[in-house]
DNA sequence: TAGATTGTTAATCGATTAACAATC
DNA sequence: TAGATTGTTAATCGATTAACAATC
């Protein structure tokens, strides 16, 4: 809901001032200027400027930005209904860290059930949350109107579930696996954590590096 | 070594070339146009052929591109020694979480050691890699000369190792905490999986979705 | 007022896309 | 040869950076 404009690149960047805004914050630092925040970005003034201007301009000529005031202002941008609402697919490893992840740190994000299609893992609970039945997810969302699916599961898993994604009403899916979400639905917003992806990035990177920086 | 002139925009998108030829392999497919290629990758025929120029060109003219070929060549960028070596700091739920992933998934990286600070957790193993003390990781680096460390360790761990992270002589550190690795030496190759900034652009794009695409 | 620093417009830079000659 | 498709140069587009007027 409003607000339109913010690229992908800027919108990328919100999450980094915040977090640098609030270890300011946590300094007990109340004003800081553009320069300073390039500083701590590794940008320049012109563009932590020019992104801010992207929401209306929080800052005051002269004085610079009040931290209290960026802090909220980005918060609000971040999570504009306080918090969202997840579910998670896959309790394996690797959805059981990020279940953990989620609960312990992502403050605007709640987290209410858990899927898996192991028998033996439905009814149980994966720290303190329920976990049921793959085969209920459309269900449960139709109720329970969740905004975003975490999903951690395998490639397969993932090709199988996608034809239902739709039915389920999210806005967005977690992607953890190598799998295209969006080819169902091109209104989804996926957000990919391709993790093998990242560590080829950095292989290929590694390898080659020229030392000449 | 060699290859000085592809940008991080093209560095990033070979995994992703990597991964849509090997399934292409996996089919049985031989030859792939450029188009064909940026179909899959959602991008265009002009800015495949760019990319793979970057690295020499591996098309024929008139024919299109062996999918062997395709397959090879960015292995052989992405893993130019068939592996790097890599050893995993931290081995919390995170930890152990990647320490699996590397083991199962990430055919050209070799884990050959992990470290906690825990001591109860030193001396034991994690998925078979023996667990040691986080104060000899040094010692421990300098003999066997990995090329990445995996940091999966909280942030004011990680505030404590960056000052030691120099001696060991790693040439990149796969990067999971919120510290910058990069303060102390900056010919380090850094690369941030920042799970929370992830999530809160994708909560941002959610919130702000106006539907219109 | 003078100094500082923003908001905003203009210039630059780099990445993507288009065009086309080379060639299989 | 004609058709297809690359390699490569040129044009476009968008993001970053610089400049400067507005204003505290």
């Amino acid at each position: 809901m409003s607000t339109p404009k913010a690229s992908l690149p800027v919108i990328r960047r919100l999450p980094r001032y915040f977090r640098y805004i609030s270890e300011l914050k946590a300094m007990g630092k109340t004003r800081v200027s553009s320069s300073q925040l390039a500083e701590i970005m590794g940008s320049t003034p012109s563009q932590v400027r020019q992104d801010f201007n992207c929401f209306g301009g929080f800052g005051q000529q002269g004085i610079g930005y009040s931290v209290d005031l960026l802090y909220s202002e980005i918060e609000h941008l971040l999570f504009p209904n306080d918090h969202i609402n997840a579910v998670l697919v896959g309790a394996g490893s690797l959805g059981a860290t990020i279940a953990n992840f989620v609960l312990n740190e992502a403050d605007g994000v709640n987290l209410s059930a858990i899927f898996d299609n192991n028998i033996n893992l439905v009814g149980k609970t994966l720290h303190n949350i329920r976990i049921f039945n793959s085969d209920d997810i459309v269900e449960y969302c139709q109720e329970h109107k969740p905004d975003l699916i975490i999903a951690c599961i395998p490639k397969a898993a993932a090709e199988k579930f996608a034809p239902v994604l739709s039915a389920t009403g999210v806005k967005g899916v977690w992607n953890f696996t190598h799998y295209d979400f969006s080819i169902y639905d091109k209104s989804l917003i996926v957000e990919n954590v391709h993790l093998r992806d990242s560590l080829m990035a950095l292989s290929y990177r590694i390898s080659h590096n020229t030392d000449d920086e």
